[in-house]
RNA sequence: GCCCUCAUCGUCUAACGGUUAGGACAUCGGAUUCUCAUUCCGGCAAUCGGGGUUCAAUUCCCCGUGGGGGUGCCA
């Protein structure tokens, strides 16, 4: 109707357990057409569930929000001027709409509760997504708890009320509750807000939407496990909306640029954490190599692999930064998220590594690998340059002279070096580990197999 | 039960009423005379059913079926 209205749109949840999926997307939407329109998009706290509500939720929901960047013009922390943004401290603007309601017989008092009255005329629902909806509200409803709490149907509708909101953004398990929350508006002389209620996510498996218990339902979750959270927020845009073109990978700004609430489809989604793992690995491959090392390193030293200050377990004094920079430049093209890191590349940083227990038995297919090896630490032993080129060109020597294949060669050393068969590229592995490495770790290798033929 | 809503590959999705129904994940093959968890190539795979409207329907309408949501002094 009216075009010119400032947009302005909220994320209204309440802290009750960690926060999810679902409401991470609610809250993207919002602040995707927030910035998509030059718009305000404003943090409410629903907080009117004196049983439920936790700080901890609260905490949880406002990482949650920072980690995936979707930042609030009005809010907890961010001020705005109509706070206070939370429901819990807003108690004294309730009771006067409420006076409101009274005053014009809207309200009345039953059981010691307050109860609205409906109107009896079905309501009409003007939602972006699901058009014009109509419902009866038959029956009349609580607005005040007999303890004297507002229902959150009415706190609801006061604050977009009272924070001037345009658009109401939310979850479609809200649509059958819009009827009441027309009532209300209507009840308080104002126009309702545009709605747009957008698909629920479902569960990957079994019937239902996704709950707060379903595995992958946890924002907090993907954080710990050192997901980017521009992967995990590209992954949710995707769910109930597309940019029309066969693009999946977009930056944000691009997204924002293109998303519109029209662009939004009406169909539940599934949600499928392979394919977020999968953007996931995308976005590691993709990342800038300095921010690559920014978070890296706290990875590997939370699992015991790097200690501030040592890098690499035998060097001194050359940049830490040098080392893991050079492990991560030759692993990066082959990660498929930061959480496996340590079991990827954790060999760099020290000596004492799993070994893949399959390992020797491929790599002693073609025969003894202990004598490739004695081959390999002979040459480099000797005055073969310890560079890519050179110890390639040796490599084929030794394979050319034994009638073996260079793989037979490079998969015993890899594993040897680094006790897996998958790995970087094996020169490369090599050049990073260094000569004296290398010569130390085949030695130990054949050490070791010598003890164990015993 | 009643009310609301939705319907394209297993999953996420694209297709002015006219396309060999496209892409991605997953899956299955193959390639990269070093691996593969990277990369590349290829295969399998969908318009829920029935009626209309139309020269023509995935697309519009109706009915059915199926899914989802709501039906609290939860939000």
């Amino acid at each position: 109707m009216n075009a010119k209205l400032p947009v302005r749109v909220r994320f209204a949840p309440s802290p009750t357990g960690f926060f999810h999926i679902g409401g991470a997307r609610t809250a993207l939407f919002n602040w995707l057409y927030a910035r998509h329109c030059g718009g305000k998009f404003i943090l409410r706290i629903e907080d009117t569930d004196r049983q439920r509500d936790t700080e901890e939720a609260l905490r949880s929901l406002i990482d949650g929000m920072r980690w995936l960047g979707l930042e609030w013009d009005e809010g907890p922390g961010a001020g705005g001027p109509h706070g206070p943004y939370f429901q819990s401290e807003r108690g004294e603007i309730y009771r006067e709409y409420v006076g409101q309601l009274r005053d014009t017989g809207r309200a009345y008092d039953r059981d010691g509760a307050v109860w609205f009255r409906v109107s009896g005329q079905p309501a009409l629902i003007r939602d972006r997504i699901r058009g014009d909806v109509r419902r009866l509200e038959e029956k009349d409803f609580v607005i005040v708890r007999s303890d004297g709490s507002p229902v959150f149907h009415l706190v609801n509708v006061i604050d977009d009320i009272a924070m001037d909101i345009s658009h109401v953004i939310r979850g479609e398990d809200h649509l059958s509750n819009s009827s009441k929350h027309v009532e209300l508006f209507q009840a308080f002389g104002r126009e309702p807000p545009t709605f747009a209620h957008i698909p629920l996510i479902l569960k990957t498996v079994g019937s239902g939407k996704m709950s707060k218990r379903d595995s992958g339902a946890s924002i907090e979750d993907y954080r710990r496990r050192h997901y980017i959270p521009a992967a995990v927020r590209n992954y949710l845009c995707l769910l109930g909306w597309s940019p029309k073109d066969d693009r999946e990978i977009l930056p944000i700004e691009e997204i924002i640029r293109l998303f519109d609430i029209d662009g939004i489809n009406g169909n539940n989604a599934r949600f499928d954490e392979k394919k977020l793992a999968f953007m996931d690995g995308e976005y590691v491959r993709a990342l800038p190599p300095e921010e690559l090392l920014v978070r890296a390193r706290p990875i590997l030293q939370s699992a015991g692999l790097l200690s501030a200050g040592e890098s690499s377990p035998q060097s001194e004094g050359d940049g830490c930064d040098g080392y893991l920079g050079a492990v991560l430049r030759i692993c990066q093209e082959k990660l498929r998220g930061l959480e496996d890191l340590p079991g990827f590349c954790g060999y760099f940083f020290s000596r004492d590594f799993p070994r893949d227990p399959k390992g020797l038995e491929k790599i002693s297919k073609t025969g003894d690998p202990a004598a490739r090896i004695r081959e390999f630490l002979e040459a480099i032993r000797g005055d073969c340059p310890f560079e890519e080129k050179s110890l390639e060109g040796m490599v084929r020597r030794l394979a050319d002279k034994s009638g073996l294949k260079t793989g037979d060669y490079i998969h015993a050393v890899r594993h040897a070096v680094s006790g897996q068969m998958v790995g970087p590229g094996f020169y490369g592995l090599l050049m990073v580990l260094g000569r004296e490495e290398v010569q130390a770790r085949l030695e130990n290798f054949l050490h070791t197999q010598g003890l164990l033929q015993d």
